[in-house]
DNA sequence: CGTATTATATTGGTCGGACCACATTGGTCT
DNA sequence: AGACCAATGTGGTCCGACCAATATAATACG
């Protein structure tokens, strides 16, 4: 069972974020808001506290107030992709951007570390794509270790920070959408056909072009999923 | 005044970034943490909210075991980078990384929205660097400013929060370096025209190889700082 | 002797009530 | 109407207590 100040701080974050109460408001007291949850007010505090880490509120002396959106920290994400029965199209589009920039961004410092050991075992993981022939489950699963042990091999740690804090958001709410995903795997080996060869070569602009292209490739066929999935009637809308 | 739970927090923090605990050891209990603080146990709980949100320690009933630094919140930054007298030298050059990165993936996709009232915008930012003869402070401002303006253009939520974060750790840690700073106003205009005639052309890799020159600069110029400050004698090593 | 299996102590989660300092609010006085 | 001030409300902290889950020590078993 989830604690009770979870399950508190989970409704009021839904609150905050579904805008039912405008930016600069203040929420109900902390007394009051135990009496609604039915909780000891140390609950409520604690619930308080995961708010205003998550940057949406921030409590003072004399009440707590709502931040804009846009001030908040990246964990909001997963609320705000869990609000409604499909996760809003824009955000998805958005996080997909940014996700795949960050693991180039992995690329391009593993090009320039120079590092041959890692570099072939990147290889390996892109010869996966081309050198077996993958099914739709193993396909999406190479899909997602190439990334992560990219970023692994760029040593920074800000990047992998972001880039974790991003994929654990996001994953679990492109799993209802994982039967919509139709991958095209002889364009994916062709680009890592190419990826590879610009890897093995060290051409730094080619992995670039070439990994964005990549990229742009796993974007599109999230994407074409998800619009699948908004038109096909319900069946599950929600995953719970 | 600041809280009694933030500076348990802020001095628990240091304890486990520090790596006085080893991974998946075992903190000490709420209450006799509570003992060493001089503090109620409600208070020290919201202490470990705070690190258990900052990603660096998993609290459950049994005890509160310390994670490994990679798991952790982007909000850790701001903590590494206060440890010492001055800030790690790999760690600030990684966060210039990917801070400039992702104002690139936000030039992008500013040139991909073809807003041309928004890209005259940026370019009034741009133009600032070899228009007038900007100040070293002026200069700074000018700097964060383009940046920032860039980050807004994006009109992508996860990638203003993820600079923001950033940048709200970043920039004062790096406060104590700005004496030592010595920016090449020349470069700095040169590459600003580059990237303006880019922009005018709306031509996307003209773009990016241009900000990428750009971002380069300003990184170099703060490791400089960096280093210059970092072989001065103290004289003023902490910042409080 | 080493390994399951209990019992016990410890730990976090929650509760209720209480006090303080500060912010807000509303009323009073000018 | 504006400045001032008291009453009220709010978050921050403290105390002591109970429960359920976990960890640890003691025990029984093979």
């Amino acid at each position: 069972m989830t604690t009770k100040h979870d399950q508190i701080s989970d409704e009021l974050t839904e609150d905050v974020l579904q805008g039912r109460y405008r930016v600069g408001e203040r929420l109900p007291s902390e007394r009051d808001l135990a009496v609604r949850f039915d909780a000891n007010r140390g609950a409520v505090r604690e619930a308080m506290k995961r708010l205003e880490q998550l940057g949406i509120v921030d409590v003072q002396p004399g009440g707590a107030r709502v931040k804009d959106t846009n001030q908040a920290s990246l964990d909001v994400i997963s609320h705000l992709l869990s609000q409604g029965a499909l996760p809003d199209r824009h955000l998805v589009d958005q996080i997909l951007v940014v996700i795949n920039s960050l693991v180039s961004i992995a690329a391009e410092q593993l090009l320039k570390a120079r590092s041959d050991e890692e570099i072939e075992k990147i290889r390996g993981f892109v010869r996966a794509f081309f050198e077996q022939e993958l099914g739709k489950e193993a396909h999406s699963l190479a899909r997602i270790a190439l990334m992560q042990k990219m970023l692994q091999s760029s040593h920074n740690l800000p990047l992998q920070i972001i880039a974790r804090t991003l994929f654990e958001q996001f994953v679990p709410s492109m799993e209802p959408l994982a039967n919509f995903a139709q991958v095209d795997t002889q364009r994916f080996a062709q680009n890592a056909k190419t990826l590879d060869l610009a890897l093995e070569k060290r051409d730094l602009a080619a992995v670039r072009a070439a990994f964005d292209a990549f990229s742009e490739l796993n974007r599109e066929t999230m994407v074409a999923a998800f619009d699948l999935a908004q038109s096909t009637p319900g069946q599950e809308a929600n995953s719970l």
